[in-house]
DNA sequence: GGAATAGTGTCTTTGAGACAATATCTA
DNA sequence: TAGATATTGTCTCAAAGACACTATTCC
């Protein structure tokens, strides 16, 4: 709650304030697969090890938590315009070297040319690391990209998060490469078909049509489709 | 992240903490349908309104979040032994007419049992209000409350959650009303049968029976069972 | 035995998954 | 036109939902 606090009154000693950050786990995805883009810490503790983009609440800056995350990634990362979510909230005496902290998780999927662009925009490269070769990670954020791979993985498949990981428009083959590069297992683009125009989530976009073709020989192209909301639509069933 | 901050270096008076506390929604279930437990501020401001249980982190008394929860929830509830989750943290300069604050919201289950036993033990009583029914809540709470609804329903119906909130040990009719106070809607007790059975979260408990009979009559009593698992089991469809 | 609820079986419907068949596109 | 995909259609299977039927229990 806000304020209350019963009994033996607590004096100012005896409520040290936690330091409250908030931590993002960037995702992207490669050809090979699912990864996390980190960055050198620029000071101590751990001052060059890879890590998530973090940093502290500002109250006179920051209007809302929200307002936090969307200025350190801007700030740090050159990160602007994906999606983000907001992950779970992790604290304790134990996490942080230096004391009780708080740090609030989110994730973000960021379209591969998004990456680009802000590593343009903050002047820095992010280390993109396979999901299942990353490094050692300081405080317990091992801990919190795990989560964060687990409620991706699920939210890609009742979701549609995958548009999301995407070009603002994209083909279905394209979605579904996403859904198997995330999951890790292959999906029958029929069923995939069905479901998402049943949900009617998909809105066909003009009549343009994709160059398409891998390098040999081009190939018939695929339709171009958008997403017709802003925000990830759930289904209520699992694929 | 954690002390990674950049830039113009922030003083410490840029760099006010927030204040960080916990709330808690607890759920209980009376015949009519799904209820929020409240209890009146003990403080200013808005002294004596209904509110979530609640309370300051204190990292000298707290090894980690949910030790303050559990904290929390003992010595201003009398609630202990009940299922907890971690709902999302809501922060922000408006949320608090004190300033910036931070709150990380949990919700609990409780099963009837258990509001009467917490009420003693804390020599207390709850408001138990209808969720339908609530009154004007303090701070950001309705929202909270609101949130948590949402979960709780969604996880109702995809998940063991439903056992957490009756007796150690209950039989199918139990859990069906359970289901069906919190969706507000009517399941065929087959369908739930052969999920739970299938997915084998249940055990038969001995061989005992139960009373049963609703007062003018008894009836063929049920079979009791209990989870087998201590933590919600999640399904991947939705009932 | 009769009332009332517990527990089981069957049929229907819906949607996922597999896979076959057809449609298109470009070099 | 050939090669490579895209898109559509069909069939099968699994599970949910509806509902009928049987089993128990207590009065």
């Amino acid at each position: 709650m806000d304020g209350v606090d019963g009994e033996p009154r607590v004096t100012e000693a005896d409520y040290e304030k936690p330091d409250t950050s908030v931590d993002c786990v960037l995702f992207t995805l490669a050809p090979e697969g699912l990864r996390v883009l980190l960055l050198p810490r620029d000071r101590a503790p751990h001052e060059g090890r890879a890590t998530l983009v973090g940093g502290y609440v500002r109250p006179k800056e920051d209007g809302t938590l929200d307002d936090t995350v969307r200025r350190v990634l801007r700030d740090k990362a050159g990160v602007e315009g994906v999606y983000l979510e907001q992950l779970g909230t992790f604290g304790g005496a134990d996490r942080d070297e230096r004391g009780w902290s708080i740090s609030i998780a989110y994730f973000a999927v960021l379209p591969d040319a998004l990456v680009a662009a802000s590593e343009a925009r903050a002047g820095l490269s992010f280390q993109a690391v396979p999901i299942d070769q990353l490094p050692d990670l300081p405080f317990d954020h091992a801990r919190i990209v795990a989560a964060a791979v687990e409620r991706l993985r699920a939210k890609v498949a009742y979701s549609t998060l995958p548009g999301f990981m995407l070009e603002p428009t994209f083909t279905f083959a394209e979605y579904k490469a996403v859904f198997e590069k995330v999951l890790g297992r292959s999906v029958d683009q029929s069923s995939l078909r069905k479901k998402l125009m049943d949900a009617d989530v998909l809105e066909e976009v003009g009549k343009e049509s994709l160059p398409t073709g891998r390098g040999v020989r081009a190939n018939r192209p695929g339709r171009l489709y958008r997403l017709r909301k802003p925000e990830p639509v759930l289904f209520d069933r699992n694929l």
